[in-house]
RNA sequence: GGCUACGUAGCUCAGUUGGUUAGAGCGCGGCACUCAUAAUGCCGAUGUCGCUAGUUCGAAUCUAGCCGUAGCCA
């Protein structure tokens, strides 16, 4: 089964390539970017090649991880999304990942098609309700999903395990079969409750997914993990989530929110319709319905971690077809990041963000290094520190850039930078330019490694054929300028061409070379004829060596990253002899029907003002919305009445009322500190209104 | 537990449908050169191809089992 992507004519390809989406709860590290490495290659390449090739991504914004995340933060969901998009996007660009287009799940345009596939697929009959079980959160009154449930493992009794799988024993069950469950949100422990559930029937596509898989559309490991799928039946898919939930509400079903992993890849489409949208797609005459129409003949790639094949090759492709819009040409899948032979790991510092790499090291060595391990497969590629450091230095700026090094100063110093108008020999560059089309059918199958080696062993070509010219000695003698210049101009030619295959790869050192060379970008076809009779400038380094203290030092930082975290996480359970706690300590435990019996409100103040013969007191009027209260807080020490009119808080609305000197205390509005001046009262975030219970 | 992939020189990896003395780069040893970011060229050593048993005239390559590593199990 090969993935030829064979063109259907000689013309420009219509390609639109996709990596994965990156979840918006935390940022880029190079695990990740073995993806985004490997695609902006493939379609830096198509680009080259001349093929009408777009390339577009976008945060995956939805879930309940980032609606915890957000709260945790004390920040709207909306401006975690736009902080870590702006952080994702400044990290790919200094990768160099050649994005068309970077846009979100959370977007007009996607809301826009997860509607219409769902709606589709639902006028069709796909869609069914079922009433299922779920853990639910009796104090954050919401559901819980699977990782957000933690216990004892029932297998082998493992503490603080996630509610599907153990990661001491491997053990996987559900959340109900763990022992002493408890919510990872409020550590309460879960009830089960029913809620509709809406279902994606994935078996009616079996028929179409079948001949899908067959059509050439997966690598060969991928399809047969498929086949296991098929043996085992297809069983519907849960697409929607009870609010709370950060995403699409269902128009129809109100409280009901798409699933998260049913609006990810639809996020494909829907960055891809804004880029059709932009001003550059609508210059470009970019036509949404020309990729996407199900009688398309563009081509469509996704390239995707082999983790999450699942919902690549099954549920997108079915509700695509149901939806009628046509499937993917292919799902390139790819395997995962290990370092130094072993999984990234925060303790070693090998859990390295994309960040704390750029801090130190030069982004094109991780992309070459990347590309020279990376095949067509879903193998996992391993970062071997001391081989990349050795290959780095050995291949780039050993071989590559120093056959440009070592011919430019004779032609600057002697010729001023001027170039031949002829190739002393011909036949060789033309042999050089012969083999191209080897490498770039090693880039069209994604075989990069196997091009790294080719265009390496051009390298050393090149550099025996330096060493065989020997231009230092043709430069001391009498009379043979013309030779040395030829045998510069040669060299010089000979390093273009492997600069420009290198280009996919290597785009900011490519940069570099066009300069030097005083070239426009290179593609592949003008590569097929010589640099002649040109003036170049000046050489200087395109590229330096890594240094081992750079890695040294991110792996370092990284170590750091770490203690801050840990900083962070473990803090508030430590136990410290002086604070708070020790002051003033935790209250004993009381069961949620005893805490739910305080019925606390949101309260805005309308009036403040000063109680005669009362130094600490403060009279405020407390709009409930609907019912005023009057209250009289001890805070006049700490607060200017002035400043409190307006403003929301919160009040115990069922305390009993209290007579006092001044009048009767209808309630009791919430604050903390030890007292006089430190007095801080409680304010709800935006949105909240008065009358509005807390719990 | 079930399934999948991987296991080739000190390191990182190639080895196409089984076919002569198993390859590359790095590293290592030696020599040469000095144009070049101490870069380059030439020569050399290095392997029970995870283990065991089979199929075959012939196995790194096919089959089975075992060991180790990684991942997946919606």
């Amino acid at each position: 089964m090969s993935q030829s992507s064979t063109p259907a004519a000689n013309g420009p390809r219509d390609i639109l390539i996709t990596s994965a989406l990156p979840y918006a709860n935390g940022p880029i590290h190079i695990g990740h970017l073995v993806e985004y490495i490997q695609t902006d290659i493939w379609s830096r390449f198509q680009k080259m090649r001349g093929h009408n090739c777009w390339y577009v991504c976008a945060d995956d914004a939805h879930g309940t991880p980032i609606m915890l995340k957000a709260r945790q933060e004390g920040i709207t969901p909306e401006e975690l999304i736009a902080r870590v998009a702006a952080e994702h996007q400044a990290d790919f660009a200094e990768f160099r990942v050649g994005f068309d287009n970077y846009h979100s799940t959370h977007s007009d345009e996607n809301r826009y098609f997860a509607t219409l596939i769902y709606a589709r697929n639902r006028d069709k009959g796909h869609i069914a309700k079922r009433t299922i079980e779920q853990a639910f959160d009796p104090v954050e009154q919401m559901f819980l999903p699977d990782r957000f449930i933690k216990g004892e493992c029932p297998k082998c009794g493992a503490a603080d395990q996630y509610g599907d799988n153990c990661e001491v024993c491997g053990a996987s069950y559900s959340p109900a079969e763990l022992k002493n469950p408890r919510s990872a949100v409020s550590g309460a422990v879960p009830e089960q409750r029913e809620s509709d559930h809406y279902f994606f029937k994935l078996g009616d596509f079996e028929q179409m997914l079948k001949t899908w898989t067959r059509g050439g559309s997966l690598q060969r490991e991928v399809a047969n993990k498929l086949d296991e799928w098929f043996d085992a039946g297809l069983q519907e898919w849960d697409i929607s989530r009870d609010a709370p939930y950060f995403g699409f509400e269902i128009p129809d079903h109100p409280g009901k929110f798409f699933y998260v992993w049913l609006d990810a890849p639809i996020g494909y489409l829907a960055s891809f319709k804004n880029l059709c949208d932009s001003e550059r797609g609508k210059a470009e005459g970019l036509d949404f319905d020309r990729f996407w129409a199900p009688d398309s003949d563009a081509e469509v790639y996704h390239f995707i971690g082999k983790d999450i094949i699942y919902f690549h090759a099954l549920f997108f492709p079915a509700m695509l077809h149901g939806a009628d819009f046509r499937t993917p040409s292919a799902i390139f899948a790819h395997g995962f990041l290990t370092v130094d032979g072993q999984k990234m790991s925060k303790s070693r510092g090998t859990f390295i963000k994309a960040r704390t790499y750029l801090d130190h090291l030069n982004p094109e060595y991780l992309r070459y290094y990347f590309a020279a391990k990376l095949g067509p497969g879903v193998d996992d590629i391993d970062l071997s520190l001391d081989d990349f450091q050795a290959r780095v230095n050995a291949d780039l700026v050993g071989k590559v850039v120093n056959i440009a090094s070592r011919s430019a100063g004779f032609v600057t110093k002697r010729f001023e930078g001027r170039l031949s108008a002829a190739l002393p020999e011909p036949a060789l560059f033309d042999a050089f330019v012969a083999a191209g089309e080897s490498i770039a059918g090693a880039y069209e199958k994604r075989e990069f490694s196997r091009a790294v080696r080719e265009i390496m062993a051009f390298a050393d070509r090149a550099n025996q054929y330096i060493d065989e010219k020997a231009p230092w000695v043709v430069a001391k003698q009498e009379g043979r300028d013309d030779e040395l210049q030829a045998i510069c101009t040669q060299g010089l030619n000979l390093f273009r061409l492997l600069i420009g295959w290198l280009k996919p790869i290597l785009p900011g050192t490519a940069e570099a070379a066009e300069d030097f060379l005083r070239i426009p970008p290179l593609t592949w076809d003008t590569l097929a004829s010589p640099l002649l009779d040109h003036e170049i400038a000046k050489f200087k380094p395109l590229m330096t060596r890594v240094d081992p203290k750079q890695i040294e030092a991110v792996l370092e930082a990284s170590k750091e990253d770490l203690t801050a975290a840990d900083a962070k996480k473990t803090r508030p359970h430590e136990t410290k002899t002086e604070g708070h706690l020790v002051k003033d300590p935790i209250a004993d435990t009381i069961d949620f029907d005893a805490f739910a019996k305080v019925d606390l409100r949101i309260a805005r103040i309308v009036e403040a003002g000063p109680v005669e013969g009362a130094d600490k007191l403060l009279q405020l009027t407390l709009d409930l919305g609907g019912e005023t209260r009057n209250v009289f807080a001890g805070i006049s020490k700490a607060y200017d009445p002035k400043d409190l009119e307006g403003r929301l808080t919160v009040m115990v609305a069922n305390l009993a009322p209290r007579k006092m000197r001044f009048g009767v205390s209808e309630g009791m509005v919430l604050a903390a500190g030890p007292g006089g001046k430190d007095i801080f009262i409680l304010s709800p975030d935006d949105g909240a209104e008065p009358g509005m219970k807390v719990k």
